[in-house]
RNA sequence: GCCCUCAUAGCACAGCGGUAGUGCAGCAGUUUUGUAAACUGAAGGUCGGGAGUUCAAAUCUCUCUGGGGGCACCA
């Protein structure tokens, strides 16, 4: 029989006969790893132990210490469990795919009623059963023919079509959990008793598509998370609750900075609060771009159609757009108008007016752009995903060389503006030529090369996605990090030759010739709605002094003091802090704990020794004490405090 | 847009066939208070809109609108 060489992680090598698997490996070694073994990593993939090695490579036996192949094994486990525990109560439930997903895994069914909340407990208690049965997992490779005839004969349409999508050469695997048979690729736990009993929930049913195909029919969907512990389980789900807290929805109510009403589905209502943070980093923004060479324009939020069918948005971005259709007194006919969706069309227009230089590039030409577009009433979502908003948009207006000076600008400007807003670290996604694409070959390398060598002047790190540009340019996305650690795109950065192409765009050379400009579309916040989302996010509503809407409450504790509270107040007010007066009747704990819980940065007290001292005795939110301070030293902190960190 | 689900006072919720309740907020009074909820009182709702079933609907059915969880979408 051939031999095998095996190499383990300590670097012992070891022969073996070909076919042999890894639980034959892992008890040549010791029983007690072959008890505790729960899958095998073979020069870096992941495969089960019951499968046969047939080539020399690099083995490691994984036990459950072993955190990313357990918590695979696991989840990916219980999803045919799951499907299992649903089979074994509803015979007629057409089972599709389940994969292991973010903290647990997914499995889509197919059946005439809906799941229940109720359903969920009775399929985790069947789940419980199987678990504790012990029952073994075995494997089999069966070829196609008999794998179809199987499925046909048991009446499970989606299986036979998943396998008829499977490559023809690739082997069709069957396990089973006991009794209980599925297709799938593996690897898998032992046995079922492997998984922890209690370190698993169901979490909620949701509707899926079919291959994630919105013209197949929908199938039922469950989620579940899993870990290797019950512990392990509790402190996700308060993790879910703490994440919960800080929902921009519901601190937005709470903080009374905006509202939604059915009148108007996904345009935000900013309350004075809410509009403080908003205009706050609008000035910052402005600030910030101004700083970086950038003019500002202003441009119509309706426009007659004749320009976005030049632009190409009305073949292309139609069923998103708002049209306004208008009886005009002497028209022959309907004007049809559209809500802008972008302003890029817009910028162009600007920029046609009057002859320009090669002299007058790069321009920078940005716009707090109002946009307004059709997002499908599934995708609303709270300020993150809105019908109406504003962009921090820009178009930088330039030469093919200056491309790669601009992006490196560019990218500066970006870090600079998120490491300001409290956002340290962010990831770069530069998304090369697409297969559907327009332009020659030596541009798109030209111009892919540009930003890749801009990117690495910076020095940022950034992964390459290939075929997800624009079908006219290469793209940057920004993604951000935020305090829980989600990832948040907004930032971009196009590279468009074709919007200049059709709407005619040009510029007289040093050559006296006229030539084509590139345009460069690009966003830093992306929408001041959904940035600010992201903020009271990550700042679960305790904004940095500079953005908080209200920053300071001047306290009085007894109505005696209510002329120095108002006195203080005045005072904030004069060096640009925002600040009110709580001359309310109500004891001093009471207004303590209804700012804190309003998320005001600083409480001021007022009490008779403050008045007789000129003092004032501060409290930031979060802090257990107080400290008294004289006026004058905090009326200079505050001020200071409350400058934008540019403006420092 | 699709599946499931929800909609009761400003907010958070209870009521689930006999015609609406609690807490907080708000209002009025008392209290002058020292760092996360003082006390008392009187108010406050066409139970999301429309239709139907029923002697009777917040409660059951249908439908529309909006929200939530997903899917699809995000040139």
């Amino acid at each position: 029989m051939a031999q095998i060489s095996l190499t383990f992680p300590d670097g012992n090598l070891r022969s073996y006969d070909a076919g042999v698997t890894a639980a034959d490996v892992a008890q040549s070694i010791a029983p007690s790893l072959a008890k505790k073994a729960i899958s095998a990593t073979l020069d870096g993939a992941h495969i089960d132990l019951a499968w046969p090695i047939e080539t020399d490579g690099a083995i490691a036996i994984n036990t459950m210490a072993d955190d990313a192949a357990a918590l695979e094994l696991i989840r990916h486990d219980l999803a045919h469990i799951m499907a299992r525990a649903v089979q074994e109560i509803w015979p007629d439930v057409k089972v599709t795919i389940g994969p292991v997903r973010d903290q647990g895994w997914f499995y889509d069914f197919d059946r005439a009623e809906p799941f229940t909340p109720e359903d969920l407990a009775v399929i985790e208690d069947r789940m419980r059963r199987i678990i504790n049965a012990r029952d073994p997992v075995k494997t089999e490779i069966w070829d196609r023919a008999r794998a179809i005839a199987h499925y046909e004969a048991k009446g499970e349409p989606f299986k036979v079509e998943l396998i008829n999508r499977i490559p023809g050469d690739e082997p069709l695997r069957m396990y089973w959990h006991g009794d209980w048979q599925d297709l799938c690729r593996g690897p898998h736990l032992q046995h079922t008793g492997q998984v922890p009993v209690d370190g698993f929930k169901l979490m909620n049913v949701a509707g899926a598509y079919w291959l994630g195909d919105s013209s197949r029919p929908m199938l039922q969907r469950i989620y579940g998370v899993a870990f290797r512990t019950k512990a392990d389980l509790n402190a996700h789900l308060i993790m879910l609750e703490q994440a919960a807290l800080r929902d921009h929805r519901k601190l937005g109510r709470e903080m009374d900075l905006f509202h939604f009403q059915e009148e108007a589905p996904g345009r935000v209502f900013w309350h004075p609060n809410g509009w403080r943070i908003y205009t706050q980093l609008q000035d910052y923004m402005r600030r910030r771009q101004y700083g970086d060479g950038y003019v500002e324009v202003n441009t119509p939020q309706v426009v007659d159609r004749k320009l976005w069918v030049a632009s190409g948005h009305w073949d292309n971005y139609q069923e998103n757009m708002f049209i306004v259709e208008v009886e005009e007194e002497h028209a022959q006919q309907k004007a049809i108008n559209a809500l802008k969706p972008m302003n890029c069309p817009c910028h162009v227009q600007v920029f046609n007016q009057g002859l320009k230089s090669y002299r007058d590039l790069p321009l920078r030409m940005a716009e707090f752009g109002a946009c307004n577009r059709y997002e499908p009433s599934g995708a609303l979502h709270g300020l993150m995903r809105v019908r109406g908003f504003t962009q921090d948009d820009a178009h930088i207006f330039c030469t093919e060389d200056q491309i790669e000076s601009e992006t490196a600008k560019f990218i500066t400007l970006l870090a600079s503006v998120y490491s300001d807003l409290g956002f340290d670290s962010f990831e770069i996604k530069l998304s090369t030529r697409p297969e559907k694409r327009v332009g020659s070959e030596e541009s798109w390398d030209y111009v892919e090369a540009a930003l890749e060598n801009a990117i690495k002047a910076t020095g940022y790190p950034y992964e390459i996605d290939p075929g997800e540009g624009a079908f006219y340019g290469p793209k940057l996305d920004f993604k951000l990090t935020d305090a829980i650690g989600r990832q948040w795109q907004c930032g971009t950065f196009q590279v468009d030759p074709n919007l200049p192409e059709r709407l005619d765009a040009n510029y007289i050379g040093a050559d006296s010739a006229k030539h084509r400009p590139f345009m460069l579309h690009r966003a830093i916040l992306g929408s001041f709605e959904r940035f600010i989302g992201i903020l009271i996010e990550n700042f679960a509503g305790k904004l940095p002094f500079w953005l908080a809407p209200r920053q300071v409450v001047v306290a009085s504790i007894i109505s005696d003091v209510d002329g120095f509270t108002l006195e203080v107040v005045e005072k904030l007010r004069a060096v640009g802090v925002r600040a009110e007066a709580d001359t309310r009747n109500e004891k001093i704990n009471y207004k303590v704990r209804e700012h804190s819980l309003g998320k005001v940065p600083v409480i001021l007290a007022i009490g008779a020794r403050e008045v007789e001292d000129q003092t004032v005795s501060l409290r930031r939110l979060g802090d257990k004490h107080s400290r008294t301070l004289p006026l004058a030293e905090v009326l200079q902190q505050l001020a200071d405090e409350a400058r934008a960190p540019d403006q420092r």
